[in-house]
DNA sequence: TTCATTGTTCGGCTGAGTCGAACAATTCAA
DNA sequence: TTGAATTGTTCGACTCAGCCGAACAATGAA
């Protein structure tokens, strides 16, 4: 398909039965418009106009191309000013990715406020630990922690998870609440380990200038969160893990701070997506939305 | 609809996957075609292809408007291939215009042939005694007695025609056979008077270089060919009239010709065409066939 | 690691496509 | 009938939209 131009020329002084008027309309001189009837013609090897110096008429042939043709162009036309005009609304399809705990604790419970002011988003939530590869899944935004940078993806920082202590308020009833981070020796800490290093992490404690570890004896740990957490809520022993994670036991007063000058700088919650140079409206709705919700979530906001 | 090439573009990058096998495809530089994308994308106010600058994929708003896109501009290939290919074939939409009188004795007789030559032609004929608007009227061929020449139109002559002198053997029988024109004034002749002028036309007789010009009486005229061939047949006196005309008659001996040596020079039989650059492929077929058809039947074939 | 390939950016260049004037033909108004 | 205005066409000259090619950073294969 050469020769679009000299199409649209074409159609348009079809519509308006004169050459003169559809350079006017069309903003060209009048020997352009000329000079694409031709050109068009020539392509086609037929007469599309009549012309007899001071009327212009279709050919029987130009008639039904230009009839065939309209319809074509226009959809076009339509098609383009259809897609420019959603392309500014927070519409269609939006497929995000996110670890299990920040969904259940931090995005999930507002999720109806952004779903109510976009009704015409179909939203679509997948729960995974691993990173994702966004192009290949058509993610358009991953939430992660502390997401290793990678230069195919724009990111959005939102603020930094600390680690906080808790236990239950009948563990320290008996075993007596710790003052300072050497305090836990005496203590039965609920350890965590990594599936992959296998050891368990030794315990980062942060006040000020002030930086303390202490070392995990892995008498009891744990390589899930969850298990770690009920332990902690049986009275167990302390156990440390994201402040996000935590805080709604906190609130409950079924966990007690442990330490709460003390804490664990941890990652940052970061949003993943594709780095094209102009982000969907869907997606910049999504990332506007996470502002409003993990700004004030999160301690540390920042950069 | 601006931006067409950079569809067209986006299309192919859509359909290979590839910026680069694009490119090769197009006989583009890859520039050219990362340049086309970005245009688009740009235009739409949406990103359409998700780089990784590895692998490309489709948006969903891509891929949306790719394969919307993709049925139009097809559709745009197939309509234009579709009538590039018809252009040279003899099909399609034929509107010729005559004379009762040529068409009856000159040209109908033989339209069985074209017909058959031409399957795929639809023909439609108009008989008209008047000249008439070729564009106005969507005729494409007109077919006519010395035409006054329109520089609108081009025109080809097939040859003249000559009036020529017959009368019933019966009329002769009883009368005697004229041997020089000045015999004509002791007979009956029918004369012909246009409508217009009133007058019934005087005989002109040519041989050689020698003309003898016979005044009509006027005691018979009609002004209408059929009336004065039919007198002539029921052997009322001589007419005189087209060849073409009376050839028919002269050839079962209903008539028997008159001063045979002698004749009138006629009109030339002209075809009225559209002037454009290129006539359709119809067009030129119905000429060639009056050119085989006329050519024989008339003298003086010419210019 | 090296090597080939991908998509992108940028500067320079050129020819495709535009304009405008001149022209012939025609219509409209006077 | 005459003149003015308008139509579609031709042609020459110009200019800038669009292309290329080189350089670059990122990536995957060997």
């Amino acid at each position: 398909m050469k020769h679009f131009v000299e199409l649209q020329t074409f159609l348009c002084v079809a519509e308006l039965g004169s050459f003169s008027a559809a350079a006017r309309r069309l903003g060209l001189a009048r020997s352009t418009v000329s000079m694409h009837v031709q050109t068009l013609e020539a392509a086609l090897g037929m007469a599309l106009f009549n012309r007899s110096t001071r009327h212009v008429s279709l050919t029987a042939d130009g008639e039904r191309y230009a009839e065939r043709a309209a319809v074509l162009v226009s959809g076009l036309d339509d098609l383009s000013a259809e897609f420019s005009r959603r392309a500014g609304r927070v519409a269609g399809h939006l497929h995000v990715q996110m670890t299990e705990s920040i969904a259940n604790t931090l995005v999930l419970p507002r999720m109806a406020e952004f779903l109510r002011d976009y009704p015409d988003l179909a939203l679509r939530i997948s729960l995974s630990e691993r990173a994702p590869d966004l192009a290949a899944e058509g993610i358009d935004v991953a939430l992660r922690l502390s997401a290793a940078k990678d230069s195919a993806y724009r990111y959005r920082r939102f603020g930094q998870v600390s680690f906080v202590m808790a236990a239950s308020p009948a563990y320290l009833a008996r075993f007596g609440t710790p003052k300072h981070p050497n305090d836990l020796l005496r203590h039965r800490m609920i350890d965590f380990f990594d599936a992959d290093a296998g050891k368990p992490i030794d315990y980062v404690l942060v006040k000020g200038r002030e930086k303390i570890t202490v070392a995990a004896d892995g008498d009891l740990a744990v390589d899930n969160a969850r298990a770690g957490l009920s332990c902690a809520l049986a009275g167990v022993g302390i156990y440390e893990d994201f402040d996000f994670l935590l805080r709604p036991h906190l609130a409950e007063g079924k966990l007690l701070r442990v330490l709460p000058d003390w804490l664990r700088p941890g990652p940052a919650v970061v949003a993943l997506y594709p780095g094209g140079r102009q982000s969907s409206a869907p997606v910049r709705a999504f990332l506007k939305f996470l502002d409003g919700v993990l700004g004030p979530a999160l301690q540390n906001r920042g950069v």
